[in-house]
DNA sequence: GTGAATATGCCGATGATCGGTATATGCTAT
DNA sequence: ATAGCATATACCGATCATCGGCATATTCAC
C-alpha cells in the first residue's frame, strides 16, 4: 500500500502541476497540519514517483534566481491515487464496523 | 502513521479476544481478501504491540494439542485504531476533494 | 546582519513489512 | 499410506519508505 506521505504528495499535485516545495506546503494544508513532509522524505518521493510513472516533470521556472521543478500526476498516478482513496475508505469503514461489533458484544 | 497491516490487525481485535492464526483469517476478511498477512509480519507486529501496550496477553488454550495465544485490545490501543479510523478518513477526504478541484479545472 | 522563508538535494539510520523457512498436528482425498 | 492442505507459532535476512539532519543559495523582514 501507498503510505501516507506519498498518497499526501499525490493528492497535492492531483489538480495542477506544483514544484517541490509547494507540494511540502499544500501537504500540510491538506492534512491540516498533522503532517509535515521532510525534504529528504519529499524529494527522495518525487524521484520514486517520477520512476513509477506516477508523476513526471512538467517544467522548470527561474523565480528570483530559484529554479522551481514543476511536477505533473499521470494517468497511472490518478489510478493510484483513487484506487488508494478507495483503500483508505474501505479500511476504516471495516474498523468502524469492528468498534461497533465490540459496542454489541459489551452491551450484551 | 500507523501502517495497513498494523491497522487491520488492531481491527480484527477490537470486537473480542483472538488468536494469531485467527487474526491472520480475520484480516482476509475484513479487508475482502486485499490483505493476506505474512506469518513474520503477523507475530513481528504482535509482539511490538504488546510491547507498546496496544495489545496484550489474554490468555492460552491448548486446542487439539495446538497452542493458542489469545490477544485482547487495550484502551490504548483502542485509541490508536480509533484516531487511525479518523485520520484515514480525513486523508480520504482531502484526497477527494483535491480529485474534485482537478474536475473542475478541466472543467474552466 | 541575523534569522526566517523559499527551494532543492544528499546521507545514514530506523523500522515495518516481505518472503521464505522451520516445526508440529490433524484432516482429507487419492 | 501418503501427499497435500489447514491450523498454529516463530525466526531470519532483505527491502524500502520514511525520518532526521545537514548542505547550499537566494530573498525578505526585523
Amino acid at each position: 500500500m501507498v503510505r501516507e506521505p506519498t498518497f499526501l504528495i499525490l493528492a497535492a499535485v492531483a489538480p495542477a502541476p506544483l514544484h517541490g516545495y509547494g507540494i511540502l506546503q499544500a501537504v500540510e494544508q491538506l492534512s491540516e497540519g498533522r503532517v509535515r513532509l521532510r525534504a529528504g522524505t519529499l524529494y527522495a518521493a518525487l524521484d520514486r514517483l517520477v520512476g513509477e510513472g506516477s508523476l513526471l516533470l512538467d517544467h522548470e521556472e527561474a523565480v528570483d534566481g530559484r529554479l522551481r521543478r514543476y511536477y505533473r500526476i499521470t494517468d497511472a498516478g490518478l489510478d493510484a491515487l483513487r484506487s488508494g482513496v478507495e483503500r483508505l475508505e474501505a479500511n476504516a469503514a471495516a474498523a468502524r464496523h469492528q468498534l461497533a461489533r465490540r459496542r454489541e458484544r459489551r452491551l450484551a
